[in-house]
DNA sequence: CCGCAAACGTGAGTAATCCTCATATTTGCA
DNA sequence: TGCAAATATGAGGATTACTCACGTTTGCGG
């Protein structure tokens, strides 16, 4: 199952860096690629984006560019992989002290307009995640992301249902994930309000499965 | 261009033909480059074919192909439109006829598990599809593919549940649909086998939406 | 059957873009 | 201070989507 060529771009692995940058200059001017990277997206979408404009708005020439960020998917790599660490631990503490069914209807609605909210403000990570699909390495990432993300939903339903069959509840809590991040896509590519009203039946049909049974 | 999956323009327009054929032999011959296309995609992905690569194959000069399909995405984007003429077809004939509960129960539940099986054999389909977020043509063809199915099941619905609000139906049907899609992704991107739990997962969240209440 | 305009076919060439590499400069340290 | 390792540079190699000027075939009115 391997091959699966899916997505046919190459390998789908994100090459190491020729070179890790070790000197404090070097370190300074990685941040000044990736922050210049982030506002061209931001402003065009990456797909537009053009690995000699990056260089030029970051004051590097296009050798440094590629001397720490071997290619343009671990520019865009570079930039998703700090979005998900930081959603992650916010995720993390939203959903640690959940002790009950309500709690965990608070914690989850709270989230969902969390993520939403992000969705709707964040060009960047917004271009990131529609391209997702088209490439290995980032469909990975996220896959990885969202199950780290679905673990915690599976601890709170698992101290909730302890008489429930574990396996089915990992399934559910990464299926209402997968599906959330699907919601947050399909609804900001439609009309706001079609959007708006998309997100609130996820909601409701995700706390269904959560809490009752 | 390793992150562009079918893109180039910026605007999400599908150029028109320099040229519709209007002979028989032109006709063949863009049957010859689609099939070419799609032997292609099936072999290494939509983002590894090269224009050069379906010429060579479909046995037409690179200028003959331009002739008629203007441009890359042109071709994914005709080869989207049959697969998605095709299903239309079916799903509408799938849901046609319901008038119960438990019929729309068994003709979704059907509809699922051929959707499922039609991803998992149609190498082509899965790449499109999967491609698809990046491309905005792309993306506006598989959106109206989904509302219009979706509004199949709508008017199930409406039949089922006349008392409901007609505008939340419509959402919760737009909303299963597309959870439908992004779980057929999901589920051919992960190990079989959870796939198939993902796939099963997905069934019983959305009946229990449908018939239930 | 002829003439001819429109449709069709061709492939070398263009432009855009990702990425490499030989060379120059700077830094940290013995 | 001297020198090896790290860093910086940008012209150029390689690839590829797409163009265009010119040759060929087809259908059709007379």
């Amino acid at each position: 199952m391997e091959g699966s060529t899916v997505s046919g771009s190459q390998d789908g692995q994100i090459a190491s860096p020729r070179r890790t940058p070790s000197q404090q200059r070097s370190r300074e001017r990685v941040e000044r690629m990736l922050a210049a990277a982030s506002a061209l997206i931001a402003e065009q979408g990456s797909d537009a984006m053009r690995m000699g404009e990056v260089a030029k708005r970051a004051g590097v020439s296009i050798g440094s560019l590629y001397q720490f960020l071997p290619d343009k998917r671990a520019i865009i790599w570079a930039l998703a992989e700090r979005y998900t660490a930081e959603s992650q631990a916010c995720i993390a503490a939203a959903l640690a002290e959940v002790s009950d069914a309500e709690g965990l209807c608070r914690a989850f609605s709270e989230l969902v307009d969390t993520y939403y909210a992000l969705f709707l403000a964040e060009p960047v990570m917004r271009d990131i995640w529609s391209g997702t699909q088209a490439d290995k390495a980032l469909r990975d990432l996220e896959l990885a992301d969202s199950r780290a993300n679905a673990e915690f939903l599976t601890a709170v339903l698992k101290k909730l249902r302890p008489s429930a069959d574990p396996a089915a509840l990992e399934t559910t809590a990464f299926l209402i994930w997968q599906m959330g991040e699907a919601t947050m896509r399909l609804a900001i590519s439609v009309e706001r309000q079609e959007g708006d009203r998309l997100v609130a039946a996820y909601k409701r049909m995700a706390l269904r499965e959560l809490v009752d049974r």
